[in-house]
DNA sequence: CGGCGTCATAAGTTTTGTTTATGTGACCTA
DNA sequence: TAGGTCACATAAACAAAACTTATGACGCCG
């Protein structure tokens, strides 16, 4: 059974015969026929009652129009769903993440695709670096935006943020006030790290080995907004992207204010890659959303730098 | 698009590679690509990525398989539908028949029916004789059940029952108890009729013309049960069919043995014919409805007989 | 009875689909 | 970094459809 042999039988009846059907069909009768007949061996059962004056379908036939018009149908159907991604005007963005970036970065990015394509349906998947790159790499998503992702060849790498992981400390805290420290300060302090699962986990923990400076690690989790309330209530201080104290509330809604970045030499800063397939092909509606990401991006630092805090 | 097309697309997806796929589609590889590029051109839009670990499907192709499946599943059901009607477990037998018949011949035959093949559906459509007719010329009924129906080259005609139209009379009337009554007794007599456009109307009509006798009609309707209503209220004598006067209750519940038939010389019959297309080919679950019918005509005198009316 | 309308059949042609053989590009291993 | 392998693409020859033209069968209708 094939479609243009139900479309041919979709015509025969609604045109109630063969030969008026040749003409909405385009072809000539005996092909008709032919088309028919096949239809007819392959059930197993004939379709029309043949008769002097034009066809009448039998009760297979009936049953069958029924069915091959819903048939024909859900193809319109397809193709109009295929057409309408095409044009742009739905489009889904798979899109994973790491837990910072997706709280902080990413969520003023969708808001804008949502005006835009106000049908794009964005998923976002949030899992540690190498999940996501795994996801990645099996399809589940079609973009990543990660921090310091591992190179791998199979991938193409588009720095979209470069910024600086500081140190933070509470209000009540000895560097309180001051403009910078030096590194073997830091030398045995209370601190709160993001575990070493995490890539900014690592990223510090790596900075501060290279620094030979070991510290008294206090607290250890994998959450960022857990690091910030640690830190704001003074157990200790932290190394926090900047993207993580620079916005107005954190995630729960309260005022971030109660913490201060101090700077320290050398500086660390870490990298928001959006990581694709090379020779990524992919519909308008999830090229929109790597455009924004890339605004996004590029105003990103002016967008910091102009909330600066004390 | 083609069904073999999304067969193939398919295959691809479930089995998650050209390669895969060939073995479930017993086709090469070169072949699949290209059915698969047909379908890629005609809908506008890559369905799979092509990496170098296989392939994945793009969004057009998640969307496309959703469709593609329900298509395909669509497909499957009209041919379940169509190999139960031909193995006889359903099936729809459209009966074109007029009032008599219908209330007093067909509803035993129905019932019978029913116990053999629950499923049948049968549809019985009550006009009078000619509209029964057209209706079986252009399709609209698979069968018909008439009473001297008038001939035409195109349809088969069988005879299934040939039975009296008897005279009757109420329980109060002078023919009442006698075996017998002559022709020229009729004359003048208070007379209830069937309207001329029922084939039985015609037929007494022309009988009476034929004897030369003219009788006063007081009654004239299409539908013998107010024809028999009236002779029980003695309004005056009829000609009924023996099946209406033979069933034992009328169709409004009520018994009927308020009437006796009287034999009239010469005696009028009407024949109760099956009507089909000539060379008509029906499914299983019809051929059975004929049978039946058959059968039912067959044994129908001697029911008839085997209660007789006083 | 002959002309007409409608579908079936036959034979030849064109289109489509398939196979065999080979190419391309990326990964993997050494 | 050369060579093998995997997975899909491409090319050309071949096979199988679907289609067209021409003709036939059958019943209606004047």
């Amino acid at each position: 059974m094939e479609l243009h042999q139900l479309k041919c039988f979709i015509a025969v009846i609604e045109e109630g015969g063969f030969n008026r059907a040749t003409t909405r069909l385009h072809i000539t009768q005996p092909a008709l026929s032919y088309q028919i007949k096949q239809l007819e061996d392959e059930l197993g059962a004939s379709l029309f009652h043949r008769r002097p004056r034009g066809i009448s379908p039998t009760e297979a036939g009936r049953v069958l129009f029924q069915h091959a018009q819903d048939v024909i149908e859900r193809v319109r159907q397809a193709r109009r769903a295929i057409e309408r991604l095409s044009k742009g005007v739905v489009g889904e963005i798979r899109i994973g993440t790491v837990n910072s970036v997706g709280i902080y970065f990413l969520p003023p990015v969708l808001q804008k695709i949502k005006e835009k394509y106000p049908l794009a349906r964005p998923t976002v998947m949030y899992r540690r670096g190498g999940e996501v790159m795994e996801a990645l790499l099996s399809s589940q998503v079609d973009v990543a935006v990660l921090a310091n992702p591992r190179p791998d060849r199979r991938l193409n790498f588009e720095t979209i943020i470069e910024e600086k992981v500081s140190l933070v400390c509470s209000k009540g805290h000895p560097f309180f006030g001051r403009t910078s420290v030096q590194p073997h300060e830091l030398r045995g302090l209370p601190f709160i790290s993001l575990t070493q699962e995490t890539p900014t986990g690592m990223l510090v923990k790596d900075y501060l080995a290279k620094l030979g400076v070991s510290v008294d690690v206090v607290v250890s989790t994998p959450n960022v907004d857990t690091v910030r309330k640690m830190v704001e209530v003074g157990l200790g201080v932290a190394f926090l992207p900047d993207m993580v104290t620079s916005a107005d509330v954190s995630c729960d809604g309260k005022p971030i204010d109660l913490i201060s970045r101090v700077e320290v030499r050398p500086s660390l800063t870490r990298k928001i890659v959006l990581v694709t397939w090379k020779k990524f092909q992919c519909g308008q509606v999830v090229q929109a959303f790597l455009d924004e990401l890339r605004w996004h991006g590029g105003h990103w630092k002016a967008c910091v730098e102009s909330r600066p805090r004390k």
